[in-house]
DNA sequence: CGCTCTATTGATAAACCTCAAATACAGTGG
DNA sequence: CCACTGTATTTGAGGTTTATCAATAGAGCG
């Protein structure tokens, strides 16, 4: 089985063995995925939750009207749906592939198995979740509070830090972000999106071609996004 | 110590014994606080997580320009802070007393060593936890997409839901909500507020005064929440 | 009754969305 | 290599929503 190494350091496994870690993986099922594969639906029951240990999953949500937002990007070594599967509820968002993805499943009964063996389990998953509550808190604040584009210069610094890969032209983002994209991350439409970019591009803080975006100049992104 | 009864089922100790959730109690430190005291300020140390045995928190959080958002209300029998103390970070938000307030708190080398004993309050806990994020999730989603009328009649049903009371007049929401409270959990301002209130009398869909919200045609709040 | 805090209301302006149309780009098949 | 097609993106004009500011009114309290 090609598990990656990098996942001996989820942190979802702290305080475990390896031979611990191998058998847990184990105990899930493979789930493989083409790019733009969706894996669960929003609404669908909450039967499983999943770790990616390859490619990106994308997290979105919709409203009554169909406008949709994206609430998160989930990386290789991440896990997601974990609180869900533990509600027998139906799964608040919906979760596709960016590119070839492979996942783990577990089940509720498994997962509960898993967590009153080895307590530290559910203990490293409330540390987890922690960030993921700040994280949403902290953009429903700036929603709150914040204009349009500062909301996009702090939505372009989230997604480097995320998936940011130093180039020699600048912080090249290495997710297909469409101006579509950018606007359901940070609560906008595409056409503001769009000049706000061409007014970046034109002071050379960053680059930007079709679903690709280079950071140039991160400093002038922070300032603006806290505030000028 | 007079612990209320209904504290037995706070979920947080689904699946333990009486005396088990007794000795629990007596593991943390109990702090009373009378009206409108900080309990903890977004910014402090998270050394501690607290469940509340009598009165209400209102959790807060600030930007850095000090522009303020109402994130929740914390009921009797609810728990806060519970990941933060996990992550040895400082507290995200600011929870303040409502009404004369008794809290229990434990520091994380307790919770620490009553969830590896007991790991059924991890699990509880996780279960707890995704309802919040399924909560701000689902309010970030309205603020990204809804209009300001759609935001207020929204957040007049959820805090009706959790502190409504029925009265000859209506359901009245048992908090002392001024029009800032209500801008501040709504993502909008005191004028926008008080021009929508006002409308919503007019219209006899609700009654309201200083600090005072009642609840008259909850059916025309829910259909202009969900879209007219 | 005067003081303070909260709420209302009107006028104005800013921010941003919507719509329409043009343009750029990537991939495909000839 | 080029034209063609389907997206993605840009840009302008116009309109809506909602914030802001200023001034007034009302409620509660000593």
């Amino acid at each position: 089985m090609p598990i990656s190494i990098s996942l001996d350091k989820t942190e979802i496994f702290d305080g475990l063995t390896n031979e611990q870690i191998t058998r847990l993986l184990k105990r899930g099922k493979e789930v493989k995925l083409r790019p733009k594969n969706i894996l669960f639906h929003q609404g669908d029951t909450a039967d499983r939750c999943f770790l990616v240990i390859r490619g990106r999953l994308k997290l979105t949500k919709l409203n009554e009207l169909g406008k949709e937002i994206i609430l998160r990007y989930i990386n290789c070594g991440e896990i997601t749906a974990a609180t869900a599967v533990l509600r027998n509820q139906t799964y608040p968002l919906t979760a596709q592939s960016i590119d070839e993805t492979v996942v783990i499943g577990w089940d509720k009964p498994t997962m509960l198995a898993l967590m009153r063996q080895y307590p530290d389990i559910a203990i490293n998953l409330l540390g987890m979740v922690y960030d993921r509550i700040d994280e949403v808190q902290n953009r429903y604040l700036e929603m709150c509070t914040e204009q349009v584009d500062q909301r996009i210069a702090r939505s372009l610094l989230r997604l480097m830090r995320r998936a940011g890969i130093k180039t020699p032209a600048g912080i090249h983002i290495d997710i297909p972000l469409s101006r579509q994209n950018i606007a359901d991350y940070a609560g906008t439409t595409i056409y503001t999106v769009s000049r706000t970019l061409s007014m970046w591009e034109k002071k050379n803080w960053i680059t930007s071609g079709r679903e690709k975006i280079i950071i140039k100049d991160q400093q002038a992104l922070v300032s603006l996004a806290e505030g000028v």
